[in-house]
DNA sequence: CTGAAAGCGCTAACAG
DNA sequence: CTGTTAGCGCTTTCAG
């Protein structure tokens, strides 16, 4: 690997001009221009981004943090892409840090970003009390919040409007004449899961639709809390006759339940998700979902993101993007 | 963030000795150390690891590269999970670059990835005469290669035997009596799919069916082109009675298109994947599939990655994992 | 056992 | 327009 020294004493000039011609920083003799940039070429030169990101401390390292709670939910997958196309343009690279739901790992993940001298954060936080998160933003990292926002602090934010989207679905159920549905939710410490409920009974309420505490059940938003949960839901006296479910994961968990039941989608059971997946209509019957726009979200936030590094003191934006519902076949 | 210099400053010592106790490398008095431990943990000090990194080149600096084709299939999903635990285990952090099966990205990652001065690399390479990722290997980069190898040069390379796991499904579909049974195929440039071709023609021999080439179709293993090819085969005026899919993306398209067309899996259309997913129960019916075992594959090479750091010049090695063909309901 | 000092590759004053 | 120099935070001789 060349070094700009390499590059100076090869065109015969000092390591300060290569670095100005680099940079565009100030006017440099268009004749001494052409032989660094010849030299560059010849010798393959590529700064050094780690150098440069030590340097100027605050400048623009070009790196920036990701942190996500699931790689294994489709939905984190879409919103990577729409963060990493994003950065990509911009000449960006992202370190993603999936931490699993443990927020052991996401504390030492935290600590290497900070060390790692990232220039922004990306970050569904573990809860909205999340003190690390809050923490770094304190610090004066530039940082949003995607999926999730934080408790008491002002920070970028994107989302969905999960109440909402949740409300949509289940009147749908509603209006389509099911009366016994069932809700299998994510952990109420996640916000976005309590504001699924909340849609989930608000309309469960308008439609005069009793609300039995039986048929709420919550998990940790895994494929296996979504087989189980089902099981359980469907193993009532009176078992709901269709279930709403909280996210990706659960909704396929469910469907491997339904099945290995040999219910018949939607007679015996319907069933709606919170979450489109691109193939939901490989799903047979094809999916009922809402559909966060997953990878819109990713862009947004990096748009955000690159906004706030540039302009550290504008003010917060809480973004809500709009879900939709799509009717398929399940319900 | 405070730097080993406070800490210093705070212990009354000078930085070396810092570092000393920081990596253990040689023994210090134990009172000192305690100061300095003590100093440490009030500043809450953090070593950087990009000071570290552009210290101590082709030392640890705690970075890995990952590069792979499409972060939207599922199996480099899973692998990027086994790879990134055991990073995670080893203090590493991973860099993801999805070069989304774009050469030009991928070009522009690598140089990226340079730059960052990684410690090594683990890739699933554009091709296998992958011009770029052959030049980091010959200069001297750790790198192993997943699911594809390198033309004409010795790298670590963790795949499963595709050749095998192809024929098994094509054989399980012959034996099971279907006569017709047609493949969609990924791009040929690509070494796993050209070894799944063959073990479906040689399945196909040896149960003495003949090979029609209008049911070998190819696309760019992408959902779209599953949905697209399977079209254009069920359309034939004969079509296959039995679909084997090159890649979990084109299963899930052309699930698509066989449920648009009501057509009954497996009575009309049996179908049988290369690639199996984590709820492949969650589809109706479940999906007969060719599980490779993705998150070892990422496991395995992550361990291979270590160990080459640590000793560049062990010998390359070529680890092909077991596919392993899951009867399920679609065949 | 400990400190001083060089240097990784680069940027940003400061001179000239 | 260009060169010199200090220094980002750290590791690693080399002395002592």
């Amino acid at each position: 690997m060349a070094s700009m020294n390499d590059v100076a004493r090869r065109a015969g000039v000092s390591i300060a001009t290569v670095s100005r011609v680099l940079n565009n920083s100030s006017s440099v003799n268009e004749e001494t221009r052409l032989k660094i940039l010849k030299a560059i070429k010849e010798l393959k030169y590529q700064p050094s981004r780690v150098a440069k990101r030590l340097r100027s401390k605050g400048g623009p390292g070009n790196l920036l943090g990701v942190l996500i709670p699931d790689i294994q939910n489709p939905f984190y997958v879409d919103v990577l892409r729409g963060i990493e196309d994003i950065a990509y343009k911009n000449n960006y690279v992202i370190i993603v840090c999936n931490f699993s739901q443990d927020e052991k790992k996401e504390a030492m993940y935290l600590d290497i970003l900070e060390s790692e001298a990232i220039d922004g954060l990306i970050a569904a936080p573990a809860s909205e009390d999340d003190v690390r998160v809050k923490k770094m933003v304190q610090n004066g990292l530039p940082v949003v919040c995607v999926d999730r926002g934080l408790n008491g602090i002002d920070v970028d934010v994107v989302w969905v409007n999960n109440d909402a989207g949740a409300f949509a679905a289940v009147d749908y159920l509603a209006k389509a004449g099911y009366k016994r549905i069932g809700h299998i939710a994510g952990l109420p410490t996640i916000p976005s899961s309590r504001l699924r409920e909340a849609g989930y009974r608000r309309a469960l309420a308008e439609n005069n639709l009793p609300f039995d505490p039986q048929w709420l059940v919550y998990g940790n938003s895994t494929y296996k809390s979504g087989v189980e949960l089902a099981e359980k839901l469907l193993s009532l006296p009176t078992p709901p006759d269709a279930l709403f479910t909280g996210n990706n994961l659960i909704t396929l968990g469910a469907l491997e339940t339904i099945h290995k039941r040999k219910l018949h989608i939607p007679n015996d059971v319907a069933i709606i998700g919170f979450d489109d997946m691109n193939w939901s209509n490989s799903l047979n019957p094809p999916l009922t979902a809402v559909r966060q726009p997953a990878y819109e979200i990713g862009q947004r936030a990096g748009e955000l993101l690159i906004q706030r590094i540039r302009d550290p003191k504008r003010a917060p934006i809480q973004m809500t993007l709009n879900s939709e519902l799509m009717v398929r076949g399940s319900c």
